[in-house]
Parts: structure tokens; C-alpha cells; sequence
RNA sequence: GGGCGUUUAGCUCAGUUGGCUAGAGCACCUCCCUUACAAGGAGGGGGCCGGGGGUUCAAGUCCCUUAACGCCCA
């Protein structure tokens, strides 16, 4: 047999068969967990947690694949390397999904069921689904420290949340306080303002008449697009430079509908170009008009309930909904003539990112965190060089947000989260605590007994900002946070910059403080991936069911696949458009990887030497292996993972496959021929030895991007080329530094000769069976003694019978022919050989090196460029002159001779 | 209104500190089911590098300007 094939692998790589199994295997040898007792430096990643809700969509992927893709590597390359995984409680999401299931199945409402009944619901619906995500990236090939899973609602994460906001609490940096929020009146809780957005929507612009007290038929008209509003109103503003109003005396007006009488304030903030110049201001229900109130006392009236309906200070209209109110308070302006026009307007119009509801600013009593204090080291930590982030751009949208940061509004009116630890005695006083504290239990400030806790509870974000060393066991002294903390590498998406990046870094800062400054930030790197859209260039949304299921990709396609179709397809902190058959590309890559490594296995069970080759193709592709094995290092400790995946594809497909493989036949073969004891098998015996020896580097190399195949087919490895059970875990390849310049230099130029054939052979019809003696005019004994060295190779690559090198060589009649780099190849035409077609592509090659001749000529004809460009590069141009005129006259004469 | 990004082959994208005849994959055309792989091999065609101006011996690359698209902040 000649060219076996190792017998258990198919043809066609199927990753459905092998997935699953090696997967189990990496678990069943707790590959995964660092080792117990420290070996190498530790490398630490902390997963973005999904919510627990979540179900994993592209950008997960992407995600995850490139954090694994750093995990693998690094645990390849010594480090002691942990990657700790978990999933948030997702504070509204998951009360709103259980609350949902809820009323379609038992019509009940949360109310119906109280607190405690209602949160063991969502603990049981956590239990039955929350897993799911983190399933599904397994199926991705994640190899996270399953063993070290944690919940933000764990036992111990919650501690580390009621010990943050004690913290907090001790220093002051907590407060309490009725302010204006963000209402979210269909989930019925204030959100951040980082929770909320602006869409642009078509509405009305109402010009409304309030009547100057005191002056019969006189009104000031101010501009709105919420009229209901108004019945909150308690002033109008206008500009202090605006002369249209009067500015002698003090002016009260009749608030319409109402018996309320507003003030005629002079504020600089009102635009006079806007409207009537004339704004209603609205304390209650509008965030400029709550700071135009502040500075001139104004009172503020709020007329809506949670829910949004109007409340009792709306007199009249108590009980309408917004809507209602609107139509209605209109409807009466109207017939007592006081609305002057209504226009067509786009506007912005703020609305809840979590219930997609037009947020209601509403004054509440609610906690906040004080920001200013906190967000200096963590503007610090990007100045002085402890935290980057990549690309580097994003710093500034970081560094503008903890420049303007405002006090975050932490508190929820929810049931599913951490509860503040607040408790409140009697008179209302209230006192954070670490361990709760019992209803009738001894206020520790007042003594008197303690009465209730708070309702509310926190915002998911202040669990997950402190997630990189409460995973860790913070806030008890473990050995793992010890060991582990801080991170190296986080990864996420641009849209959580502040909420989350810039939140982890402040609280590293604050919270860790029994650590040494240098090491309390977090991560040393934050890595912002690309955002994924689908191949029109949208966004990928479930409202637009324009998402692509990853892991229906990971069925068609193979986990590999997906990965690598990812790493090669994302340019770096670029968005990436994708279609689903754009992961055909890893596809065909894996299976190549597949069908490469088949030929070698089926290969390595001859005999093997203890020696390599040393043909040209064996130096040059040691060559070419250790260029990519620096290559693809680099790009991966710099997180360059695109650069990474395009090395590889090019050293295995170019390189490996195209050349190597190739090559290496023949000497394979020619071996088969001789039978054993020949010198042809002893040279066989060493091209196995090389093949050996390449497959397992190249394997390992490949492994961080498609893990799953390169597991596969490592244990199909003889054992003496691995030194470990697991490819996982088999040293990284290092570059023996076998870079040969000379080799790389004789092996394309023989690249070059082969295809100078190939192309003949194609315009001229020579038959694939053909073996026609060819010649080969070199333009000097160097080149030529070079290639005579490498004669058998070019014979076989180029299929041919015979070849004559020489440097004096008459092109013969009836031949067809083209240029290489160093001389010109000539082959016999075949019966009926269209010689027109020879001219053409020789015309067309010639054109172009012409083209590129004069361009150059011009250059070195031109004084200043000798003068001004460095030596190197003039030195440089002249030499390609050189080559490209013998080109071209080689060309030339080729064409003459036709 | 402020900031950021993108624009290179029919499509998706590479293109380092300015210096090879501007590259790759897909698609397209021709030939080949050759004993790793037809999810493959060999060969080939296809580009005013968004427009305009400037700097320079030299610009896809640097500067200015302009247009289109996209994202973020207010």
C-alpha cells in the first residue's frame, strides 16, 4: 500500500461526533482548573456574566471564543491559568419573565403570591433554566473552571454585595434622598440614567396661553410637547436677555385648569429661539426643569402614580392615564381658547432600555452611590499605564463617562435582587448592617426596636461590579483570591464600557484596599470586541429576528468552525457583518486541517528516523513554521486575534498543504517503489520524521482557535512526537529560530519555476497525463546550479519527463513558454496548440512589467529621489529594475519567437 | 450640537513606521473526481484604494476639505 490513510478518520471531518466526547474528556481529567498548588504565573479571566435569562447569541460567541482562545494559550504556555465562569441575576429581566410565566399559567400577579412566595418561584425557575447559557457554551468549546461557577445571588457574592454598601455606608458614599429618577412606569422602578435612550419619534408641538394675572386677555404662550404636564407646572421661564417679556416687575401667571398661580422666572438656560421663548417649567416631571426649579425655589407638584396614571394633584384628572389626561387636557385649553396651535414635530423621546416604555422622570426617594470620589483612581488607572483598553480609542469614551460621572442611582423597587441592608427603627432612623438585623431587635444607634428593612433592592450592576474578586471569595480572605486576583483579561462589548468596565475598575480600587496599589485594579487589559451585525449591516436583534442561533451554527458547521469563522471574519474593534454561510469559511479550513493531518497519520506508520530531512521543502518549511509560529504568538500576546487566525490559515494552506504536503509525496512515494533497505526509505524514514514533528507543533498551534479537532487528531499522534496525554495541554511550540533565508529564497523561486510550467501547460492544453520533456534558460550559474539541485522536485511538481537547465539555451521552435524570477521555462506545444492564446497572456504579463519598468526608470532618472529616499530603498529600486528589464526582455524575445 | 468609526475587486475584508506591478477568501471563467481533502487541485480574468485639494523625490498610507453610511454621548 502506498498512501495509507489512518483508518478510523473519515474522510470528512465530522465534529458532531468527536465534540461532544472530547469535551468529556477535558472535564473527566479537570483539565480545566488550574492546578492546586501554584506551578506557573497566574493568568486569570473573569467572564462577563451572562444574565440568567440569556440564551447565547453571537456576540456571546464571539465573546467567549476570543476569551478562550487566550485561555488556551495561556495554559499552553505555562501559566496557571483559571477562567471563572457564572451568570448575573438580572435583576428586572428575570422578575419579569417569572412574573409573565406567572400570570399566562395561574393569572396570578406577583402581589397575589407576596414576596417570599413570589422569589421562590424565580429561584425555582433559576434552578429549571438558569444553566442554560453556561451549557451552551460548552458546545463552544469554553474551557472554563466549571468548578468555580458562581451566581451573583450566591451566598457568598451577596455577602460581598452587603459588605460593599456597608462600606459604602461607613464612608458616606451612600446617601439616601428624594430625587428626580428614571421611572419606568410599566415595571414600576426607577433605572439608572445608564439604563435609559433616546429614539427619535414623530409628536406634536402644543403652544399653550396662560394668562398674565392681573392683565385681562394678556397671556404668556409657552411651547410644549407634553401638555399634560402642565398641571404639574409651578413657573414659566424665560430668558433674562429676552425683552419680549417684561422685565420691570414681577409677573404671575393663572395656571390653566387649575387654581394655581405660577411665577414669570428669568433663567440663562432657556433657549429664546425655541418655541415662543417661553418655557413651562416642570419641576416634577423633567430633569432641566428640576435644576431650573432648584435655583429659583420653585415648588414641585407631582401628579403621577407608579403606574403612570395621574394622581390626586392632578385634580380633575386623577385616575387618567398619560394618554387620557393628554387628550383631555387639551380638549379643555381648547374650549377655553387657550391653545394656540399645535405643530408637527420630531423628537427625542427618552425611554426605558429595559421595558422599551417612555420613561417618566418622577421624584422619589431612592439610594445613590457618590461617584466623583470613586471614579479618580479609576481615571488614574488609564494615565498611568495599569489598565488599557483595545483598541486603544475607547479610553476616551471610559475616561469622558468617569469625567462626568453623576451620582448612580442604585436602588430598585423590585423583589428579585440583593435587598438593601438597611433597617429603620421606629422614628424612621435608618442603620446599614453586615448581618441582618431582626424586626424588635435594639436599633444600634437609637436602641429602639428595629421596625422593617428596606423594600428595595439593589441594581444588578452593583453585584457585577464588584465580580472579578467576589468569584474570588471577596470579601473572605481565600487563597484563590490571593492567588487569582487581579485579572488579566477582560473582554466585552463597547455598550457596557461605563456600566459595567468602568464600575469593576472603581470598585477594585475601593474595595481591595488592603492590596498594594498596583494590584487593585481588576484587569490589566480590557479588551472591547466587535459588534456583530447580520450581512445587511444591522444589528442583530430578537425584535428584528435578524439573529443567527450560534448554536445551530455549531450543529451545521462544527464548533471549530464557528470559532475560527469568528477570529478570521472580526477585524479588530471593527463591527463584523454575518451571514450564515460566511462560517462555510472555517468549515473548508477545518476540513483541510482534517484531511492534512490524514495524509500525515497515514504516514507515520512506516518507519520513522530519528533524523529530519534536510531536502530544500524540509528547510524551508522548518522555515516557514517557525516565521508562523512567531507570527501567531505575537499576534496573541498583543490579542490580535484576527492576525492570529490569517498566519494560520496561510502556513496551513499555502505553506503546509500547498507546498510541503506536496513535495513531500515524492519522496514518499519513490520510497513505496524501491521497497525497504533502499536508500529511498531510509530518506523516507526521515521525511516521516519531519512530518511527525510538524504535525505536532502545527497541531498545537492551531489548538487555541479549533480545539476540539486538534484534540481529535493529537490522539491520534504516535507518542513520540507528544509529550503530553492532551493536546490541551501540550507545551506551547516554540520557535527553534530556524528562520533560513536561503532556503525561503531557492524554494520560491522553484515555486516560481513550477508555476511558470503549470501555466504553459494550461493556455497550450497539455494534457494533466502529459510528461513532456521541458527546458529551463537560467540567467545565470548560480540560479541554475540551484535548481539543478532541486531537479527531481521540479519534475514532479511540474509534471514533467524530463528538463535540460542552462544558461545558454536557444529557445526552440514550437514551444510554448514564460518568464520566472531568474530565467524562462520552455515547453513543447501540444498537437493543435493555439499559440494566439500563449501571445496574449505573455502580451498582457509583459504590459504589466513594462508598466512597472517605467514607473521605476522614472523614479531613478529623477535626481531628488536619488538625493532625498534612503540608500536602502534606492539600492532596492535599482535592483528591481534590474530584475523587471530582464523580465521584460525575456518576455520580449518569448513573444518574438512565437 | 459634541465625539468616534467606516468607505480598497461583484460581495466580505487585509494592507505595519509613506517605498515591490495594491493582496486574501467567496463569487466568476477554463481544465482536472491525480492514491489527504471536489468542503478539493491547477491556471486565469477582475481595482481612478468615496470625491477634491495639499505635503513629499514618492501617498491606499500623512494633512486639510467634502460626501455617504454607521455607532456613542447630550
Amino acid at each position: 500500500m502506498t498512501e495509507s490513510v489512518a483508518p478510523s478518520l473519515s474522510s470528512r471531518y465530522q465534529p458532531a461526533e468527536i465534540e461532544t466526547p472530547i469535551y468529556r474528556f477535558w472535564e473527566s481529567q479537570g483539565l480545566f482548573s488550574p492546578p492546586e498548588k501554584p506551578q506557573g504565573k497566574p493568568f486569570t479571566i473573569a467572564i462577563p456574566p451572562p444574565n440568567v435569562t440569556g440564551v447565547l447569541h453571537m456576540g456571546h460567541a464571539l465573546n467567549n471564543t476570543m476569551q478562550d482562545v487566550v485561555i488556551r494559550h495561556r495554559r499552553m504556555c505555562g501559566y496557571d491559568a483559571l477562567w471563572v465562569p457564572g451568570t448575573d441575576h438580572a435583576g428586572i429581566a428575570t422578575q419579569a419573565v417569572v412574573e409573565k410565566k406567572l400570570f399566562a399559567e395561574h393569572k396570578q400577579t406577583r402581589e397575589d403570591l407576596g414576596r417570599e412566595a413570589f422569589v421562590g418561584e424565580i429561584w425555582k425557575w433559576k434552578e429549571e433554566h438558569g444553566n442554560r447559557i453556561l451549557e451552551q457554551l460548552k458546545r463552544l468549546g469554553c474551557s472554563c473552571d466549571w468548578s468555580r461557577t458562581r451566581f451573583t445571588l450566591d451566598q457568598e457574592l451577596s455577602q460581598a454585595v452587603v459588605d460593599a454598601f456597608v462600606h459604602l455606608w461607613e464612608k458616606g458614599l451612600v446617601y439616601r434622598g428624594a430625587r428626580l429618577v428614571n421611572w419606568d412606569c410599566a415595571l414600576q422602578t426607577a433605572v439608572s440614567d445608564d439604563e435609559i435612550e433616546y429614539v427619535q419619534r414623530k409628536g406634536k408641538l402644543y403652544t399653550l396661553r396662560y394668562p398674565i394675572k392681573g392683565k385681562e386677555g394678556e397671556f404668556v404662550a409657552v411651547a410644549t410637547t407634553r401638555p399634560e404636564t402642565m398641571l404639574g407646572d409651578t413657573g414659566v421661564a424665560v430668558h433674562p436677555d429676552d425683552d419680549r417679556f417684561p422685565h420691570d416687575r414681577e409677573v404671575i401667571l393663572q395656571l390653566p385648569l387649575t387654581e394655581r398661580e405660577i411665577p414669570l422666572i428669568r433663567d440663562e438656560t432657556v433657549d429664546r429661539n425655541y418655541g415662543t421663548g417661553a418655557v413651562k417649567v416642570t419641576p416634577g416631571h423633567d430633569p432641566a426643569d428640576y435644576e431650573r426649579g432648584a435655583r429659583h425655589h420653585l415648588p414641585i407638584v407631582n401628579i403621577l402614580n407608579p403606574d403612570g396614571t395621574l394622581n390626586e394633584e392632578a385634580g380633575a384628572y386623577a385616575g387618567l392615564s398619560r394618554e387620557a389626561a393628554r387628550e383631555q387636557v387639551l380638549a379643555d385649553l381648547e374650549a377655553q381658547g387657550l391653545l394656540e396651535k399645535v405643530e408637527d414635530l420630531v423628537h427625542n423621546v427618552t425611554i426605558s432600555d429595559r421595558s422599551k416604555t417612555a420613561i417618566e422622570p418622577l421624584v422619589s426617594e431612592q439610594w445613590f452611590v457618590r461617584m466623583k470620589e470613586l471614579a479618580q483612581p479609576a481615571i488614574q488607572a488609564v494615565k498611568d499605564g495599569s489598565l488599557q483598553l483595545l483598541p486603544e480609542r475607547w479610553t476616551k469614551v471610559y475616561l469622558d463617562w468617569l469625567e462626568n460621572v453623576r451620582d448612580w442611582c442604585i436602588s430598585r423597587q423590585l423583589w428579585w435582587g440583593h435587598r438593601i441592608p438597611v433597617w429603620y427603627d421606629e422614628d424612621q432612623v435608618p442603620v446599614a448592617s453586615r448581618k441582618p438585623l431582626e424586626i424588635g431587635q435594639a436599633h444600634p444607634v437609637s436602641g429602639k426596636p428595629i421596625v422593617r428593612q428596606d423594600e428595595d433592592v439593589l441594581d444588578t450592576w452593583a453585584s457585577s461590579w464588584l465580580w472579578p474578586f467576589s468569584t474570588l471569595g471577596w470579601p473572605a480572605k481565600t487563597e484563590d483570591l490571593a492567588r487569582f486576583y487581579p485579572t488579566q483579561f477582560l473582554s466585552t462589548a463597547r455598550d457596557i464600557i461605563y456600566l459595567w468596565v468602568a464600575r469593576m475598575v472603581m470598585a477594585g480600587y475601593e474595595f481591595m484596599e488592603d492590596r498594594p496599589q498596583e494590584e487593585r485594579c481588576p484587569f490589566s487589559t480590557c479588551y472591547i470586541h466587535a459588534t456583530v451585525l447580520d450581512g445587511k449591516g444591522r444589528r442583530m436583534s430578537k425584535s428584528a429576528g435578524n439573529g443567527i442561533d450560534p448554536v445551530e451554527m455549531i450543529e451545521r458547521y462544527g464548533a471549530d468552525a464557528v470559532r475560527y469563522s469568528l477570529m478570521i471574519l472580526t477585524r479588530e474593534g471593527q463591527d463584523v457583518k454575518l451571514a450564515e454561510n460566511r462560517f462555510e469559511l472555517g468549515q473548508r479550513f477545518c476540513n483541510k486541517i482534517w484531511n492534512a493531518t490524514r495524509f500525515v497519520l497515514g504516514h507515520l506508520d512506516g518507519e520513522i528516523a530519528d533524523q529530519e530531512g534536510d531536502a530544500l521543502e524540509d528547510r524551508w518549511i522548518r522555515s516557514r513554521l517557525s516565521s508562523a509560529i512567531e507570527e501567531v504568538s505575537r499576534a496573541l500576546d498583543g490579542y490580535h486575534f484576527h492576525d492570529a487566525a490569517q498566519a494560520l490559515y496561510r502556513f496551513t494552506w499555502n505553506d503546509f498543504c500547498d507546498w510541503y504536503v506536496e513535495s513531500a509525496k515524492r519522496r514518499l512515494r519513490a520510497a513505496a517503489d524501491a521497497g525497504p533497505g533502499t536508500p529511498q526509505a531510509e530518506e523516507a524514514a526521515r521525511v516521516r520524521c519531519t512530518l511527525g514533528k510538524l504535525l505536532s507543533q502545527w497541531l498545537r498551534l492551531l489548538h487555541p482557535f479549533v480545539p476540539f479537532m486538534t484534540e481529535e487528531l493529537w490522539r491520534h499522534l504516535p507518542d513520540r512526537f507528544k509529550e503530553s496525554e492532551a493536546c490541551m495541554v501540550a507545551a506551547w511550540p516554540q520557535s527553534p529560530g530556524l528562520v533560513d533565508p536561503q532556503a525561503e529564497e531557492d524554494f520560491l523561486r522553484l515555486q516560481d519555476v513550477v508555476r511558470a510550467f503549470r501555466n504553459v501547460r494550461a493556455l497550450q492544453e497539455t494534457p494533466p497525463s502529459a510528461r513532456p520533456s521541458a527546458l529551463i534558460r537560467v540567467e545565470s550559474e548560480a540560479v541554475g546550479k540551484a535548481l539543478e539541485q532541486d531537479r527531481a522536485l521540479i519534475l514532479f511538481l511540474a509534471s514533467l519527463g524530463e528538463v535540460t537547465i542552462s544558461p545558454e539555451l536557444e529557445r526552440p521552435p514550437e514551444c510554448g513558454t514564460d518568464a520566472f524570477y531568474g530565467g524562462a521555462v520552455f515547453l513543447p506545444f501540444e498537437e493543435g496548440t493555439d499559440s494566439a492564446k500563449l501571445r496574449k497572456s505573455l502580451e498582457r504579463k509583459l504590459k504589466k512589467v513594462q508598466g512597472g519598468l517605467s514607473g521605476l526608470e522614472k523614479k531613478l532618472s529623477n535626481a531628488r529621489f536619488l538625493e532625498n529616499a534612503d540608500p536602502e530603498t534606492v539600492e532596492h529600486e535599482r535592483q528591481r529594475q534590474k530584475e523587471l528589464s530582464k523580465e521584460a526582455a525575456t518576455l520580449e524575445a518569448n513573444l518574438e519567437g512565437l
